[in-house]
DNA sequence: TTGTATGCGTTATCAG
DNA sequence: CTGATAACGCATACAA
C-alpha cells in the first residue's frame, strides 16, 4: 500500500506538497500539480483514512441508533438519514438497540471512543441521566424521540395532539369502549400519546378503560396476539387505537380470520402510514409523519453541531402530521350524541 | 480528553505498562494493574480509535452494499448481518447504491482507503471486472448476488431452482399465459430466475411470451403500475411470476380496486416470504429464503477471511427454500392437461 | 511557492 | 516485570 511518502519520492518532491495537492490546497505550480497526480495514479495512491483521522480528529462518521432495522418506521428514517448524509461526506453505522439499555450505552461509547463524530437517538431506553455525560464526547440529536428536561437539539411531530385526533375521529364513528394498544418501553412518544388519547376521551366524557390497555404490542404477531386478549377478555371493546400499522395490520388479519367485522364490530387506527396500512383489507386509518424532511433535518441539524463545535446552541422542530381517515374506521356513526 | 500519556503519568508509570493492562496482556503486577485501573476511572480515560486503527491497521469495521434498506428483504438481510457483526465485535456501515454504479464503486473505496476491513455486497450493479480489483485491498462476499465467474466467497440460494418451482406451481393451477414481473437491473439472480422460468414452461411445453415480460418492477407501485400494464395490453393473462412480494402485493391490490379476480382469473406468486405476503387477501404464495442464516453466515465467511488473512480460499454455500402456498395461485385445476 | 520538523494516541520491539 | 523508543500515515506551523 503506498503512502504518501512513496509519492513524495516518485515526484520527487516533499510529502508536504503531495499533502497540498490531496486536500487541493493552494500556493502549488500547476506543473508540479501534475507531477503528483501522476505518480498518484502511478502507485495507485489513496489516502489511509485511519491516519487523517488520528490526525484531523474527525471521522465523518455517524451512529444512528434505533430499535431494530425491519421496523419499517425506523427502516424509513435511516434509509433517508444515510442519504443525506453520504450528500454530506458522511458515513452511517447501524446501531440496533433491540431495546436493551445495555446496547444502547455500548454504542454510545462510540461517540466516547472517537469512532463517529456525532450520534442519533430515534428512541432512548436510558434515564436520561445516563446519556447526558456523553454529550461531553460529542453531539447527539434527538429524532423522533424526544426529552423536554434536556439541553439537545430535537426533531419530532407532535404525538400528543396527533393521538388526540385518531381517538377524536374513533369517537366520532361512534366508538364508546375504546382500547389502547401500544408499544414496548415507556418512552416520552408513547406517554404523550397516551395523554392525547385521554384527553380525547375527557373531553367527551367518555370513560377510559385502564383494563383494555396493552403496552406490549409492537409488531404484527404482537397485534395478533391482541387482537384475541381483547375479545376474549372484553368482547364490548366496539374501537383500537393503536400505535403502529404493523400492530393494526396483525389485529385486522386476525378479525379476518374470526366472526368479528373491522370496522363494523371493531374500528382501528394505525399509526405511521406504512405501505401496508394501504394494502390491507380494510385499508387502515392512520397517522402520517414527515419521515424523510425529519430525517433529512435530523443530519443537517447534527452535522451543523459538528462543524461548528463551539456554538452549541441546542435547536427544536416539530413537524406536522396528518390523519389520514380510511376503511378501517369508517362506518356509520351511530346516532348516539 | 485523557490520553494513555495522562493515565500514565497519574499512575506514576509508562505508556508501555498502562497499554498493557488495556490490552490485558501479562506481566503486570497486580498492585500495578490496580494502580492503573484507578487512574484510568479518575480520568475517564478510553483508548482512542483512531490511534489503535493506525496502529493496529485494523478498524473493526465492515460495509454493507445494498439497494435500499426499505426494500424488506433487503433490510431483513442487514438487521441479521449488523446483529451477528455486532457480536464479533465489528460496526457496520449501512451503503445504500440505489442501484447506481457510481455509488457502488464509491462504497467499495471504503475498502480501498482502509475505512474497513471486509465488505459485503448483497447486490452487484458494475460488471465483475470493475470489481475485481478491490478485492486486493480487502475481502469482499457476495450474498444474495452471485458471480459464477469470481474468486470471492458466495452465499446464496438457487433462485433458478426456485423460480421454476414457483412457475411449475401455476402451471399446475391451470395457467397458460402466464407474464414474467421482475425487479431492475440485470443481476445474476434475475438471470437465474428467469432461466428457472423458461425452464418450466419449456417442460411443460407453454409458449414463453416474451411480450409478457416486465423487467422494471420493483416494489408496490411498479406492481400496481404492471397490473394495468399486463391487463390491458394482454387481456388473454391467467398467470403472473413476480419476483417479490411487493410487487405481487401492488398488483393483488390493484385487482381488488378491479373487476379481476385473484386467483380466479389470474394466479400470482411473490418472492421472499414477507409478512405482507401472509397478511395480503388474498394471501401471497412465496417463496421463503433463509435469510437470517444466510445474512449471519455471510458475516462468519468475511469474518475469517479478515481474521485469515493468508488463507484466502473462496467458499461457498447455496441454501434451500420453500415454496409457500398461499391463496393468491390456489385455484381448482382447470381440466386441461 | 516549497520543504522541515513535529505530533496526533497507540502498540510493538527490544533492552534493562 | 517495566520502560524508552520507534513506527503507523498524515497535516500543519514555521522556516526558507
Amino acid at each position: 500500500m503506498a503512502t504518501i511518502e512513496d509519492v513524495a519520492k516518485l515526484a520527487g518532491l516533499s510529502r508536504t506538497t503531495v499533502s497540498r495537492v490531496i486536500n487541493d490546497q493552494p500556493y502549488v505550480t500547476e506543473e508540479k500539480k501534475q507531477r503528483i497526480i501522476q505518480a498518484m495514479k502511478q502507485l495507485g495512491y489513496v489516502p489511509n483514512s485511519s491516519a487523517r483521522r488520528l490526525r484531523s480528529q474527525k471521522t465523518e462518521t455517524i451512529a444512528v441508533l434505533l430499535p431494530r432495522v425491519t421496523n419499517p418506521f425506523y427502516g424509513n428514517l435511516i434509509e433517508a438519514m444515510e442519504e443525506r448524509a453520504s450528500e454530506l461526506g458522511y458515513q452511517v453505522i447501524v446501531c440496533q438497540t433491540h431495546d436493551s439499555k445495555q446496547k444502547e450505552l455500548d454504542y454510545l461509547q462510540l461517540l466516547h471512543t472517537k469512532q463517529v463524530d456525532g450520534v442519533v437517538m430515534t428512541s432512548v431506553i436510558n434515564e436520561w441521566e445516563e446519556i447526558e455525560p456523553f454529550l461531553q464526547s460529542g453531539p447527539i440529536v434527538l429524532c423522533n424521540e424526544y426529552r423536554a428536561e434536556s439541553q439537545v437539539s430535537m426533531v419530532h411531530m407532535d404525538h400528543r395532539l396527533a393521538a388526540y385526533e385518531s381517538t377524536m375521529h374513533l369517537i366520532e364513528q361512534g366508538c364508546r369502549r375504546i382500547a389502547y394498544v401500544s408499544g414496548g418501553r415507556e418512552s416520552h412518544v408513547s406517554f404523550e400519546r397516551k395523554l392525547g388519547f385521554t384527553e380525547a376521551l375527557q373531553e367527551k366524557a367518555i370513560t377510559f378503560h385502564t383494563e383494555m390497555v396493552i403496552d406490549w404490542a409492537e409488531n404484527v404477531q404482537d397485534g395478533q396476539r391482541a387482537f384475541y386478549d381483547l375479545t376474549e377478555n372484553f368482547p364490548e371493546v366496539d374501537g383500537i387505537f393503536t400505535g403502529s400499522d404493523e400492530v393494526a395490520a396483525g389485529i385486522i388479519y386476525e378479525a379476518g380470520q374470526s366472526a368479528w367485522k373491522i370496522p363494523g364490530d371493531i374500528a382501528v387506527t394505525g399509526f405511521d402510514n406504512q405501505m401496508l396500512s394501504l394494502l390491507m383489507v380494510p385499508s387502515i386509518t392512520t397517522i402520517s409523519q414527515p419521515v424523510r424532511e425529519m430525517a433529512e433535518k435530523t443530519i443537517e441539524v447534527l452535522y451543523s453541531q459538528i462543524v461548528h463545535k463551539k456554538v452549541y446552541q441546542p435547536s427544536r422542530y416539530v413537524y406536522d402530521h396528518h390523519l389520514l381517515v380510511r376503511n378501517s374506521s369508517k362506518r356509520k356513526t351511530l346516532s348516539f350524541q
